[in-house]
DNA sequence: CTTGACCCTTACAGCGCTGTCAGACCTTAC
DNA sequence: GTAAGGTCTGACAGCGCTGTAAGGGTCAAG
């Protein structure tokens, strides 16, 4: 399929589709016209992608994890990889919720004071 | 004092406390030669301001807050507004920080499907 | 053949800071 | 007078995306 209907399909714009590929997430192959041509592998990895990222995750901490995601195969695993990655993405999450938690706590002290 | 020993004082870098003024959150008078000379009350305020700023306040926002604070006479309010961008702040604060939950949540769960 | 809908690449813009560099003046002290 | 250190303005860069626009091919239907 081309770009417009994969962006339709995985509701990614065409604009960050392209962006993915720069970024070396994605790979499609090219019609004789130049046109990209993506089967339904690619289109499942924009899903994952699309997941990882409304996680937080950076493209670039995407990347690194794909190769892993890819082939689920557990045998194939040069992807303890994954689990570390995975373990350090929750740490920083954690490390962001504290310190908005923080923040929270400053304004509501302001609010209340202002009673 | 000039820009720099109010930069040593506060832990402001001398590029955000010019930051501050051009934003119009700041507005030291200047010596002939046409340095930037501060008072104590500008040093109160540029507390202030870090305060805020750690709390994830926008400059803007903080702009918009500053004149209540600064006179905290309670009885001058045309800052009523005060009250209702702290509460704001929080609520956003709130939004972020349960979107992050979600976002810990789904990495957990690829993390604990590793496993 | 022409039109409209897609596609291509390249590049600029914006978010909210923050550092850094360049070119030039001021001030203090030796 | 000279040198060091502080200050001034203005401007470019970078973070990680994301939109948009320009200039130009491709493909399908009429």
């Amino acid at each position: 399929m081309k770009i417009g209907e994969l962006s339709r399909r995985t509701g990614v714009s065409v604009r960050m589709l392209r962006y993915y590929e720069g970024e070396g997430l994605l790979a499609p192959s090219r019609t004789e016209a130049g046109y990209r041509d993506y089967g339904s592998e690619e289109e499942q990895t924009v899903r994952r992608i699309k997941m990882l990222g409304a996680a937080g995750m950076t493209l670039e901490t995407i990347q690194r994890l794909l190769p892993c995601v890819r082939n689920n195969d557990p045998a194939f695993t040069p992807c303890n990889e994954l689990r570390r990655i995975l373990a350090q993405q929750v740490g920083l999450i954690d490390e962001r919720i504290e310190t908005l938690s923080q923040s929270r706590t400053i304004l509501a002290g302001y609010l209340a004071s202002v009673n």
